[in-house]
DNA sequence: AATAAGGACAACCGCTGTGAG
DNA sequence: CCTCACAGCGGTTGTCCTTAT
């Protein structure tokens, strides 16, 4: 049953690769190709290396054409607008940039882009709208990071009026915009107190109700709100969306953070004129009523 | 000059989907 | 149909180097 162990784990060396080693096998896979099998590769060669490590050293180091470092502005541009469309997705940013490999476009991202990015959006938030950030004040613990940070960037790409984005959804990035307006409004209301707040008050109940989101330990509590059983339903279309969120009172940490994570995963399949027309509608003819 | 802190990057770890046996 | 190795992927860690104190 099964197939025969891979090597034996005792036995293999970790650690950086030496030129030796490196030689050795891109010697062999120049001449003899890796066989599609990995595993056998260090043993053929003999290297005492586990045949996952050997595939990662050909693949991120060893394979013919790789560029190391040096990465160009419009290279920084595709990173940018392909993390901010799809997220981390590292092998499929990579695929777009030939020559690099998923673990150096993550490194790169990772140590020096984002924060190249972040950076100059803090240099810049003094004479532009802010971008809601924990640097400026505002208390975000409860937003999913990664949907925030691709905001944050999505906004500072905006700005820096890339022509070379490759964001292929530009019906998410106008929601993410008028997102982000609207929590700028709440967080410019002096009169809002968000700490304890579950949810964003509904709409004219801005007292005495928490509004539910999914997973919310709130939702059975406030399935006697009008727009509830909505709320916490799994939504799925972006009109239900937007009623959804336009019920909810615009903005609020809670709705915010629920929306990003639900745009992350729903906005591809979206189609991109409708969801522009029709947020237009749901924006055009609501302010946040606060 | 010594050393602590931070940055950059290579490599490893662990998870998931797939397919061989 | 079940088990488990494999390939691939994203997240994390380890190590080396540079910079700041």
């Amino acid at each position: 049953m099964g197939r025969a162990p891979c090597c034996d784990k005792a036995n293999v060396k970790k650690g950086p690769w030496s030129p030796e080693e490196d030689f050795k096998l891109k010697s062999y896979i120049d001449q003899y190709g890796t066989g599609n099998n990995w595993i056998a590769l260090p043993q053929k060669i003999g290297l005492k290396r586990c045949g996952k490590s050997c595939r990662l050293r050909w693949l991120n180091y060893l394979r013919p054409n790789i560029k190391h470092g040096g990465f160009t502005e419009e290279e920084d541009n595709i990173i940018c607008s392909l993390y901010i469309s799809i997220g981390s997705k590292w092998s499929i940013i990579a695929a777009q940039l030939p020559g690099r490999t998923d673990n150096d476009i993550k490194n790169y991202w990772n140590t020096r882009l984002k924060k190249k990015l972040l950076g100059q959006h803090r240099k810049s938030s003094s004479s532009h709208a802010p971008i809601p950030a924990v640097e400026d004040g505002f208390d975000l613990h409860n937003l999913s990071s990664s949907a925030l940070e691709r905001l944050q960037l999505h906004m500072q790409l905006q700005s820096l009026q890339n022509p070379f984005s490759l964001c292929n959804n530009p019906a998410l990035n106008h929601l993410q915009h008028k997102m982000l307006e609207s929590l700028d409004s709440l967080n410019q209301n002096p009169h809002l107190n968000l700490t304890n707040q579950i949810g964003a008050p509904a709409l004219g109940q801005e007292d005495s109700v928490k509004i539910p989101f999914p997973g919310s330990e709130m939702v059975e509590q406030n399935k006697s709100c009008g727009f509830a059983a909505a709320a916490g339903e799994n939504l799925k279309t972006l009109e239900d969306e937007l009623d959804c969120f336009k019920e909810m009172g615009g903005a609020g940490r809670e709705n915010l953070a629920w929306w990003c994570n639900e745009l992350e995963v729903k906005s591809s399949s979206w189609d991109s004129t409708a969801v522009i027309h029709q947020s237009e509608q749901v924006y055009g003819d609501y302010s946040i009523g606060f």
